[in-house]
DNA sequence: ATCTTAATGCAAATATGGTGCAATTTCAGG
DNA sequence: CCTGAAATTGCACCATATTTGCATTAAGAT
């Protein structure tokens, strides 16, 4: 399995270059953000698969943030961890209710952060479904069925394959030979305007534009 | 299928109360205990099918509860789940030996809870009971008898195997090969029409349109 | 500016599942 | 061991969804 992403938001410097400096050194891959709209922002660009949401902060509050994310079908399953100077019950049981996972009260303990951290991947690593979710789009394997912001799409299968092959890493540049290979086969010959046709059917159907173009290369999936 | 109750026992009323609120929210019906007595006599009152004991509790502990529960034939198959604030090895391997059947630890995150729990149902959904409802539809693998609102509907077995299999795991598609190696085994060669078939003739008795043909993939089993 | 590569609209080719009918198998009851 | 109805399987044909290809136009790169 690959690195876990891990994102980080907090106002003070500090404790994000601690928080941040323990991840690295455990094997994860960390992301920062120094206000409630940037954690917004940092969450939908890098998907992280778990976000750790400072309650005080500028502008936002990091319940504000977890219940916002909540929302967005991407963020109905990260993993969503509070972090509080108060040891209140009052936030605890108000951070619990919008959906966090668990919460940690400040001064953190590098070692009962790991801990709770791994147990928390643990926990969802029984999980085994099919189900990919990059910002509001949705695919789910089993049900071969992809839902934009709870819309469902209905598409072919070859459109199917194609969309979940260039979502399962997204950023990635699919060149056409790696698509053909992988979703026709190398058996089978097809030209390579079938494989822009398809890209066209899915841009349509999802009716946004998150498969860019690299021309003379490939496509890739963002966003 | 009627509402699953859930019967929760401990002595925090905090605990209690986000407790409630959750699992009435994803609309189960709840029942509340104090203390351990309480929570037997509650137990015996609405024969709840998942009972969560706090263990740490005024009187009865709720290992104390939970062994004096599975005595009575009553509460032999009924969900039990233990609620610790330690997360200590011991009280957990205690806790499971006394025949519960999950515990969780405080603090809870409401998504963890709620997901342990349908689990948990579905667990014994599949197990015990033989019995699949979804909607209307209710399939009973012991007598070979589905019905669709009381009126009974009389499959053939590979019909009926075939229902079953798609029903067992709805919105999931089955692919052709999956469809014929679970019901036909590997052994045997039946054409792909063949499934056609059995499918025509299912939805032509059910008389509903549950089974959704997902072309070039396979069949699923909805609503 | 030119040459390459991709998007688009249209249309053909193809694959796939539905349907009616019939052959074959299974199996209970005589 | 028969017999006949029910169940299972298969076939051929049809309708349609899907896939593919081809001009033509638009966009990018050198």
């Amino acid at each position: 399995m690959s690195k876990k992403k891990i994102l980080i938001a907090d106002d003070e410097p500090d404790i994000l270059e601690i928080l941040q400096f323990n991840l690295l050194q455990e094997g994860y891959e960390v992301v920062t953000a120094k206000s409630g709209d940037e954690a917004i922002e940092q969450a939908k660009k890098h998907n992280p698969d778990l976000i750790i949401l400072d309650i005080m902060m500028p502008g936002k509050t990091g319940i504000e943030v977890c219940n916002l994310l909540r929302l967005m079908p991407a963020f109905k399953k990260t993993l969503i961890v509070f972090l509080t100077a108060m040891s209140d019950e009052v936030t605890e049981i108000k951070g619990l209710e919008t959906g966090a996972d668990d919460y940690l009260t400040k001064p953190i303990s590098p070692r009962v952060l790991l801990s709770k951290i791994s147990s928390l991947f643990r926990r969802v690593a029984t999980d085994t479904t099919g189900i990919v979710t990059i910002g509001d789009i949705s695919i789910n394997r089993e049900k071969y069925i992809v839902s934009n912001k709870d819309t469902e799409i209905i598409l072919a299968r070859k459109e199917f394959e194609l969309l979940a092959l260039l979502a399962s890493k997204p950023g990635k540049v699919f060149l056409r030979n790696e698509i053909l290979s992988q979703i026709w086969g190398t058996e089978v010959i097809v030209g390579d305007r079938t494989i822009d046709v398809h890209i066209r059917k899915i841009r349509q159907k999802l009716n946004m534009d998150c498969i860019t173009t690299v021309k003379g290369v490939g496509y890739k999936f963002e966003l």
